[in-house]
DNA sequence: CTAAGTTTTGCGGGTTCCCGCAATTCGGTT
DNA sequence: AACCGAATTGCGGGAACCCGCAAAACTTAG
């Protein structure tokens, strides 16, 4: 079996390294890289049966490599294996897995022998091993009520990144009343109107827009990894526009 | 010496107390912390001379770690080992460090013998060890001119949290044109004037309360611990306000 | 086809925000 | 004492934002 493990932390690299050795008996072919680039390079040139992913990575992160693999090869198995259970993450990776594919999500502090079985499970059951710590946050974040819809996390992201109403509207090309209206429907999604407790003589205490932010990313549903992603997309939208 | 490991990354705490008693081979008595509020309990059980801090852990950060320990014991040498040199976490340091404390910061990406330097250098030496890295963030948050100063990084918390301008003036005791002029400031400061590049017709591309938050996170002069940090400070004075 | 649900749009007005101008206060300096 | 830079305050106006109401457009079943 070739499996590819890409993760910048030496020692976690180390780490992964040596329980893969003792968990996949059969011969085994393995590649590290400490960066996306590399990894998806190394991809290209060879691909690989099974894949472990780190999700920070500077660059090129896991869940672009993922999207590039499965891109080609949807068989490839591929598991995650992150510090957090972000939904910013989360949500990339339900959104780029194909229906057929197998893959794992286990994070980082989860002990060894957790980690094990979902090697075992993943990369030789073809099994589906999602932490269940993880699990929670998929749970809400496929949830009708309390999940951002693709709209709301699309106005979540242009709100975040400090774009006017107009230029949300110019963006996603919707009147400006429309985007305003997409804005308040996250307002409604992250409970902004309770949380909103006018004390004493000094009315309102928060600001909508901001407050947004705040909530979304006090939550993990955003975070500084995916915000600088989608910076770079606005920053390509931008400059096609002119 | 007596020595205190303060990491929650199981790894990374195996990997620090190795290193640590290969370069400081006199006798030496260790304890380990997967938690700031198990080291602090630790440390006022019994001081320490010597502790390695990790700056990203739950509940209690490192640097509120570090804030309680040197109000007890400035003689107390601190190495500080973080994944990130955000801007953020510098400023958390620099200003609760005591002028004749002694202490290092080190990025977990450095080599091993640059650890094993800094860890000989601050607890044997008594030397402040910086890496460069940091150092740079440190310079460039201590110049006059790209920094900010404590006003207009009160006036950024209080944004990011997502506060009115009324609500930041009632906060900090200010008029509400005060609390605007110290925004105003803060805009200027983060070079907001000059990114906003009309394009078209569609006018002003960017809103400065939020895009103010956005250059703010992806430069890492405030990140979601901080922020976390932040929310309860005002939850407190919130209440204390009723 | 219809019905229910979601999303978009226009209108309107009340609020908040952004900021230039000018006057004032308050350390610290020469 | 005179001065300077930084911070604060009031005033005022133009822009942006928030949002209720109601009507259209579009989607998705049954």
């Amino acid at each position: 079996m070739r499996l590819l493990i890409a993760e910048d932390d030496k020692l976690h690299r180390a780490f992964l390294k040596g329980v893969a050795e003792e968990v996949l008996t059969d011969d085994l072919e393995m590649v590290e890289a400490e960066d996306g680039q590399v990894a998806l390079d190394a991809f290209l040139d060879a691909p690989f049966e099974a894949v472990i992913l780190d999700l920070q990575m500077p660059h090129v992160t896991g869940v672009d490599v993922a999207k590039r693999i499965w891109a080609r090869h949807t068989s490839t198995r591929i598991l995650f294996w992150s510090n957090y259970a972000d939904e910013a993450y989360i949500r990339g990776i339900t959104r780029i897995v194909p229906p057929e594919a197998v893959y794992g999500y286990v994070l980082k502090t989860t002990p060894e022998d957790r980690l094990k079985m979902a090697i075992q499970g993943v990369f030789q059951a073809d099994q589906c091993v999602i932490d269940r710590e993880v699990r929670g946050v998929q749970q809400r974040s496929s949830d009708r009520v309390s999940s951002l819809t693709d709209l709301e996390y699309e106005a979540l992201v242009d709100l975040s990144l400090g774009l006017t109403d107009k230029a949300m509207a110019a963006r996603r090309r919707v009147s400006l009343r429309g985007a305003q209206s997409r804005l308040q429907h996250l307002y409604q999604k992250l409970g902004l109107d309770k949380s909103d407790i006018p004390v004493g003589d000094w009315g309102p205490s928060f600001n909508s827009r901001t407050r947004a932010i705040s909530v979304a990313i006090s939550r993990g549903l955003l975070n500084a990894d995916a915000l600088r992603q989608e910076e770079a997309d606005l920053q390509a939208w931008l400059k096609k526009k002119i």
